[in-house]
DNA sequence: TACTAACTCGAACGAACGTTCGAATGAGTT
DNA sequence: AACTCATTCGAACGTTCGTTCGAGTTAGTA
């Protein structure tokens, strides 16, 4: 046990540890490859509805291979709706840090939540349908994220606020904005 | 075979049939109780979410008693999605037979809607959460009394847009205030 | 009081679920 | 060629799922 090697301790925790930077690369991107999946079959099915032989199905991997880049069917939901916030986020930092006018940095986050949304249908249905599903650490760590998404909203229209002096509720700006924005996808048939 | 009676066809289809008044009331009573109860569990853990188990938890039956009342899963979601909708339409119709100048029978389908909403939270959220789950006739029915409320809502919009002579997309518009009305739950914390 | 039909339930069914395991394969290093 | 570790998979595990069945109980009717 004392003895256990770091590679015990990947099989273990299913935590990379001591892999070779292009071995780690090569097990990034067949990961991100089976989220992509995993996100289409989800927004299709449901995560519940879902099993993971669907998703073994969709990937064309083993149903057993599947377990080799996550452990559980739990943790898999929680990497679909980490990295679709967190690419949603550095996405959006990386087009503020050129934009300085408080309206057009409104608009930029706009247009980078409706572009992303309509880059990545599959994924955002999964972050907005399958909202609450996760539930302790995994449920509050995505929530963390998303909580940072939204306050960067409110720092924009905080923002615009004071250079404009306009008068209105911050909070409910931001959620009629969000409103609006996730609504699209009602109307994309 | 030929010989079956009516209550043998009872037994297999689970549709009543020759009843009394006061026995059928009685059915219904408690069928309706039991949607509530669904309702509940359903909007809690998601419709794939929910074991049959969970509701004869939450409805204080047992697991086979429940089946006496309907002949599948599928079938409750079904009929919470019919009797919501159908009791939303009702309660519509009745409003609109009062009142006469076009804009305020806008007003009368917005607050008939929120009221709803408002009161009926959990069977509200099986119909906009779990909308696309039923397939084949059983949803197909379902969409076609959706596709009713919806037709309602036209009609009102396009006898506004006359008396006025307004210029907007009815369709678009009414979209709009679908939007508008749904998101509202996404405020209830 | 006996009869009948509505109603309820414990116990079980086969199927499908998420997950694991040990063995096989693949690729990179010495 | 021999070795090592990353990667894949067939086969099975125990559990939970939706559903059924036959027997039991309750409540009106005659």
């Amino acid at each position: 046990m004392a003895a256990s090697s770091a590679i015990a301790t990947r099989i273990n925790t299913r935590q990379r540890v001591d892999l070779s930077a292009p071995r780690k690369a090569k097990f990034d991107r067949r990961l991100a490859d089976i989220l992509t999946h995993a996100a289409n079959v989800f927004c299709e099915k449901g995560y519940e509805g879902a099993s993971m032989r669907d998703l073994a199905r969709a990937t064309g991997m083993s149903l057993a291979g599947l377990y080799y880049y996550f452990k559980s069917k739990e943790r898999l939901l929680y990497l679909i709706q980490k990295h679709a916030f967190l690419s949603i986020i550095t996405g959006l930092k990386y087009r503020l840090d050129r934009v300085e006018a408080p309206e057009e940095r409104v608009r930029v986050f706009v247009l980078n939540h409706l572009e992303y949304f309509l880059e990545n249908k599959h994924a955002m249905k999964v972050l907005s349908h399958e909202s609450g599903v996760l539930k302790n650490s995994l449920g509050a760590e995505v929530a963390t994220i998303k909580r940072e998404y939204y306050q960067i909203c409110v720092g924009l229209l905080d923002d615009l606020k004071r250079e404009r002096k306009l008068e209105f509720q911050t909070r409910l700006a931001v959620l009629s904005l969000f409103g609006m924005m996730n609504w699209i996808y009602t109307w994309h048939n």
